[in-house]
DNA sequence: GTTGAAATTAGTACGAA
DNA sequence: TTCGTACTAATTTCAAC
């Protein structure tokens, strides 16, 4: 990889500082897993449960905080009892070359909680929470729609939130081992035993969006 | 929706015990709003920034605790550095009836980092991490397809997550009040002031999945 | 709901293995 | 590096106001 992109790295792509560094061994992803689930547990808690010294556990909680393996610690907040009670994902495709106005009307938009660029048929993804359905649809047809970057939008409201994980570690999955330097993306991956049925597809950016190519 | 859903209050659905009651009031907001960009900070910090007496945190702090509008505490980690480099989104259409398998099965698949049931053109949409293009291939094509739930798949990767807010809240938006008791989902709200353009689309369940009537 | 104490715990800074 | 200990600073608890 070369710097600062690659794929999905999180944040709003702050190229500054990256603790490039540091080698993550068993320990480093215990106690990450141990953080995810309590992120309020005291170093010293930590460090008993992780089975080092709280030395260590000081040392390697700071190395991390440092580092940016962990980037930071949040509440988990029950958006319904917060009066949030409507979820919805809004699927925009963005006009070429247009992007970098896109993000930054986007930062301004607090109710937004998530957003991420995808291949496929749209170019994002944006998830937002508000208190009623007509204020979903006031904002994507008043705000986004008057977002001059924003060509068309889809929406789609969540019924319900089946499953949501703080964060998945490598040592989740038995998905193999965390690669040292993950491979950027790899374009020609062998295809893995079988392929049971033909039931499941793969959308590309360059599928999707063949005829944009020529806008800018 | 049939059975247990109703709108998106959150995790896996624990319906035993709910905390109603606990108004909240400006103060609790302040408090969310500190403890979701600091989920360490002590409760005397806590209580210095939102301009309450240590006492009064600490109550507040228990309170939001006990009863679920802080759900929990947890790290926000790196997934490039902690080795899972690939984001995808999986756009899955579910069998009629089959939910409850499919639910089970999802829990048992940890790399798994979100899913939530939608409306529109498919029924649940799962975000995965994993350390490659290959793994999500084979995630998708061998351990998604063979769930008989599954009857298809689409599959999209993230190129960019442009942002991800811990926790909106209502004070971010002037998105307006937060009812005291969040409407279920009023199905026919009344279009507010003007719609600009025409170049949106809200995707309703029965819409897309009009041709899927039939099947159980 | 607030302030001000005491008791406990957290964080830091050493050496030693 | 990691561990163990001692020292300092901070936090939490509990009291009375």
């Amino acid at each position: 990889m070369t710097e600062m992109s690659g794929p999905p790295s999180s944040g709003t792509g702050v190229p500054g500082r990256i603790g490039i560094g540091l080698q993550l061994d068993a320990v480093h992803m215990k106690i990450l897993e141990v953080l995810r689930e309590n992120g309020r547990i005291s170093v010293a808690a930590l460090a008993e449960r992780v089975g080092i010294s709280r030395a260590s556990a000081y040392t390697r909680f700071e190395a991390l905080r440092a580092d940016g393996v962990i980037k930071r610690f949040t509440a988990e907040v029950d958006h319904v009892r917060a009066g949030l009670g409507i979820t919805a994902l809004v699927f925009v495709t963005v006009r070429q070359q247009m992007w970098k106005q896109f993000r930054a009307q986007l930062a301004q938009m607090p109710e937004v909680e998530y957003c991420a660029i995808t291949t496929g048929q749209h170019d994002a993804m944006i998830q937002v929470r508000m208190p009623d359905v007509a204020s979903v649809h006031a904002l994507v047809t008043e705000r986004l729609a008057s977002i001059p970057a924003v060509k068309a939008t889809e929406t789609v409201f969540i019924l319900d939130e089946v499953l949501k994980r703080p964060y998945v570690l490598p040592s989740d999955g038995r998905s193999r081992q965390a690669p040292r330097r993950p491979p950027a993306a790899d374009p020609a991956p062998q295809p893995p035993s079988n392929v049971p049925l033909g039931k499941m597809r793969f959308v590309g950016a360059a599928e999707g969006r063949a005829h944009l190519h020529k806008d800018t």
